[in-house]
DNA sequence: GGCAAGGAAAATTTCGAAATTTTGTCCTTT
DNA sequence: AAAGGACAAAATTTCGAAATTTTCCTTGCC
């Protein structure tokens, strides 16, 4: 993915320190967030040298704060540290790409194959709500920026979530939420990802129609699908 | 599990500064290493509050950088921080430590069917090393702190990491070896776990049989029960 | 030209005091 | 008795200078 690039700063990390949160939180905990969210959304870009007098100015914190949120992050697998030499974002590859989308399916499913079995007809609501929510906005091709780009997300994510909100496993949830992430960061970086020749809204109708008739090897098999097509756009775009 | 009990330090985490590796550690990863494994081997109790004086004191490090050591290990689930309160040890209980062994036989199966899959002679021939290596130390019931007990866990780990190491999915490897540490701190939590009852070595054996013969569902079934059995007995210990 | 050594500049890490927050105790009010 | 307020002590978090390490540049040697 050619030279590291050098670290990149948006607007969201210049954030005054007014909008802190009232309840406690440390300047350590807030930097930690607004970093998160900049890794993800590649306003940090992967594989760069985070200078720390750099980000001490632009999220106006401190070194040790600013060290503990790096830190954080470390164990979280989205930045580097590399000793006496500070931290470094996560690198992406074409391997890790694979790698995680193969293991979002194979996470998908087991969620999704203990939520069928295990949902109650509250789930199964929230699920024919979600759906419906989603169908609501079209998915179209928006301009960057727009927030009916972010919108059209939640409700996505809102929808796949609510499929496997029944499963029973708090930490299977938090591995498959781990790697959705980190799978968004992939597709992030390869800016929008293209749907062209995917009928998003048959689709996610077809899985939820399966969920919802409680067949577990059909739902499996058509959001393992869901997951490899939109892994194999960006495989196609790193190629290129 | 009662109340929370007070902060318990062991001896390691008084290792002098000399034992910190001479190329360029700094005190946070070195602090990082020994607060991790005294919170895994349960030295440091689930749910306990860390004193930072305290812990200032016994790991012979400055506030930053034992505060950063204490944000990774955030990062990694071992620790909670509670905003301008410090921070705790991750606790335990009944319903985590049934959800990690579910979830650990889900994951064990996985990677354990995708290396019967990939896998090559090589590695074949280091899954028979490893049973050989294991077998030749029988599994006894030796006295507290005894060294068999350490080489004896280590042969039976390296084992089972043989059993999966082809599977080529380097996240999955991961988050496997998440999940396993987190089920040795119950392991850990609930003393000596006994294996009455159990033929470790034929279990094992036949494990590795099956992985061998390339028989995917024999062996993740056998695996399955391998874990489960092991879990059984955790939860009996909690429920008593 | 390539490599090694030395030194200055830049960057990173740590320290410990100051600033801030939480906790605990005592007293008053309802 | 329970709740609230005030205040001191204890604990936590942060700051920024000092200490340490790394990086970069220059010089000299082969």
């Amino acid at each position: 993915m050619g030279a590291t690039p050098a670290i990149s700063v948006g607007i969201s990390s210049a954030i005054a320190d007014d909008e802190r949160a009232h309840d406690g939180e440390t300047l350590a905990a807030s930097a930690y967030t607004r970093l998160r969210q900049d890794i993800l959304k590649c306003r940090l870009m992967p594989g760069a040298k985070l200078r720390l007098e750099a980000l001490r100015r632009d999220y106006s914190v401190g070194f040790s704060p600013l060290r503990e949120a790096l830190a954080r992050l470390t164990g979280e697998g989205l930045t580097i540290v590399e000793g006496q030499r500070g931290f470094r974002v996560a690198s992406v590859s074409a391997g890790d790409l694979e790698d995680i989308a193969r293991l979002r399916s194979e996470i998908e499913t087991m969620a999704l194959r203990m939520s069928i079995e295990k949902g109650s007809d509250a789930w199964e609501a929230d699920v024919a709500a979600a759906l419906h929510h989603l169908l609501l906005l079209p998915h179209g091709r928006w301009p960057a920026g727009s927030p009916l780009t972010d919108e059209w997300s939640r409700r996505h994510k809102r929808f796949h979530d609510s499929l496997v909100a029944a499963c029973g496993s708090p930490r299977l949830l938090a591995i498959r939420e781990d790697l959705f992430e980190h799978s968004e960061r992939y597709r992030r970086l390869l800016i929008e990802h293209g749907t062209e020749g995917r009928d998003l809204a048959t689709e996610h109708r077809e899985i939820a129609n399966a969920v919802l008739a409680r067949n577990a090897p059909t739902a499996c098999a058509l959001i393992a699908g869901h997951i490899r097509a939109t892994a194999s756009t960006m495989m196609a775009i790193i190629s290129s």
